[in-house]
DNA sequence: CTGAAAGCGCTTACAG
DNA sequence: CTGAAAGCGCTTACAG
């Protein structure tokens, strides 16, 4: 049998109203009773029941991470960075981390304000939503503390944080245009993600700003994969052989991209240079090397957990908007334009 | 103002306890009050809470993953893949799934079993723990159903579950011995981890049934990482430059020695062979690339979870242990011994 | 500084 | 097939 604060109250002789005020750190309980209970508490093995907790208390002061959806690649592991930045503050902070992941089923079956209300959540940092997700829609007009990893949306109960994707991007590209491309493609993810809406933006408007002609053969969307990307990389060059240069969604995009070129017997960066995004572990291996767009998404999770807590707290801010910073990591795929 | 079930039984002319009947699936409703209830409550927007559900049910059928310390290396993403072969498994028996991570101070705070108690945990599969984890000796001893990835315990409650990491790392030793090699140095883990142990097992078992030498000097121990294994491989090839191939503890641990040998002007495999564990998606990408011994732990997490439900069941089993296949990997870091 | 009591939102014997 | 009522283990005004 598992001991209750009844049991404690018992053997302390004091009311279950008593004990209850020595767990939660209530100021007005004399030191000896406090200490004793607390003692007893102990030596009986005793834990408050989350449940009955959480029940009466009405508001539990959790910060939840929520993924739509648990698919990942092992080659980038970026879920369990933005996982760890959320832990990591709410450890920093001395707050109760829960973490649940959500799919399309939950989604059709009840709405994000039903999800939050069956699991007690008060806010929470949500990451791996697409556009089309009705929880995406949903939470541009929900009242519940939330925070959107790598998204934009209005709502003073949401905040959004992310590096400035349309920013970083433009500077990528910027740097290829520098180095005299003038023919630049883009391999892009899929349409519904909003990464792939800005960093898109941010690729034409860098062609924009440096005169050069925007193709639509030029942009292919993808569902972010190798596979995917080899394929696309290929028909896209053999469509545009006048290509010198590869702007890629991520990284794993990226590579893909760069074993096709490899594999159509091109040579990276001589004839055709490759630019990545997020800086993932293996864009330091590859053959040759990847230049990219770093960002920490750890750090993105962490600040993204501490917005959630500000507007939880209804704190003043100035913005409910973070952008973290980014930087552009020159490697080896990117070259002088061939002449 | 969230509506309850107090509502939905006003509302619909019943009692809550129909209510609740009907969101338990209890087969003695007439269909008629069943459907127009559900009707009531959807267009309502009710959901039941689970705090008050999991505080009168008392057992909440609930699969936990518990991991200790959430520190991870994006190269070497094993927790994500842990993660989700428990969750998948649970997405296909239709059970609901928890995620808890505890940390040092959590240990020190309060006992395994009280975790459990206070989250209302009926059973978990938990990872990421060591040999001098204060929750490993307990769990030696507990009676709430767990499975442990990656170490052994015998205990009817508890469940263990990896590939056979003896057996794995001595097929790998033997395979670098049918290569020539005499002089097989091996760079180990934590020696509070018990993979390094079983692991440093299968190596001796190896040497030793081939009748070769074990010397103290030539098994040394690091934190895991790269860096750390980088050194040590330096100071180990100093010290015994007799060595002509390495069995490393893991694939991280593999990549270090790797760089060191490297930047020792020696080459791989021509001078000295390297031998992995894990085949983290670097492992293919390093140059040479890696030989190493692959599992695929989020089948061996799935497996786990299975373990746990049948555990938690009470059913009939043969073993609570469970090995899952692992292969050796063969490509370019490990060749002939020099003649 | 401490207790008695209501209440949080459910589930589940017990009765009918 | 359905309801009244006790109870799950807590928290929190209210009172003293």
């Amino acid at each position: 049998m598992r001991v209750t604060i009844k049991d404690v109250a018992k053997k302390a002789n004091v009311s279950i109203a008593t004990v209850s005020r020595v767990f939660n750190d209530y100021s007005d309980i004399s030191d000896a009773t406090k200490n004793r209970i607390k003692k007893i508490a102990k030596d009986m093995n005793y834990v408050p029941n989350l449940a009955a907790r959480t029940l009466s208390s009405k508001t539990q002061e959790s910060i939840a991470c929520i993924f739509n959806r648990l698919d990942f690649s092992t080659k980038a592991p970026w879920i369990l960075e933005v996982l760890s930045g959320v832990y990591q503050y709410t450890i920093d902070v001395g707050q109760k981390f829960v973490f649940y992941v959500t799919s399309d089923e939950i989604q059709n079956e009840k709405t994000y304000t039903q999800f939050c209300y069956e699991h007690n959540i008060t806010g929470a940092v949500i990451g791996g939503l697409t556009m089309n997700d009705p929880y995406y829609h949903e939470i541009k007009v929900t009242t519940i503390p939330t925070v959107i990893i790598d998204m934009e949306v209005d709502n003073k109960f949401v905040g959004t944080v992310s590096v400035d994707n349309k920013k970083a991007s433009e500077e990528a590209v910027d740097y290829l245009v520098s180095l005299g491309h003038h023919e630049i493609a883009m391999i892009n993810g899929k349409r519904e993600t909003y990464v792939s809406l800005v960093r898109e933006q941010g690729y034409r408007e860098s062609l924009e700003k440096n005169n050069l002609m925007i193709k639509k053969s030029m942009v292919c969307y993808t569902d972010f994969e190798e596979g995917a990307a080899y394929e696309a990389t290929k028909v896209l060059l053999r469509e545009n052989p006048e290509v010198t240069a590869i702007f890629c969604v991520n990284d794993l995009v990226a590579i893909g991209a760069l074993q096709a070129v490899k594999d159509l017997r091109l040579s990276v960066p001589g004839d055709i240079s490759i630019m990545g995004f997020d800086d993932i572990p293996l864009a330091a291996y590859v053959n040759p090397t990847l230049s990219t767009v770093h960002q920490d998404l750890e750090q993105v999770a962490y600040g993204g957990a501490k917005l959630l807590h500000s507007i939880i707290l209804k704190e003043e801010r100035e913005s409910n908007k973070l952008f973290l910073p980014h930087e552009i990591t020159i490697r080896e795929s990117v070259g002088q334009a061939p002449s």
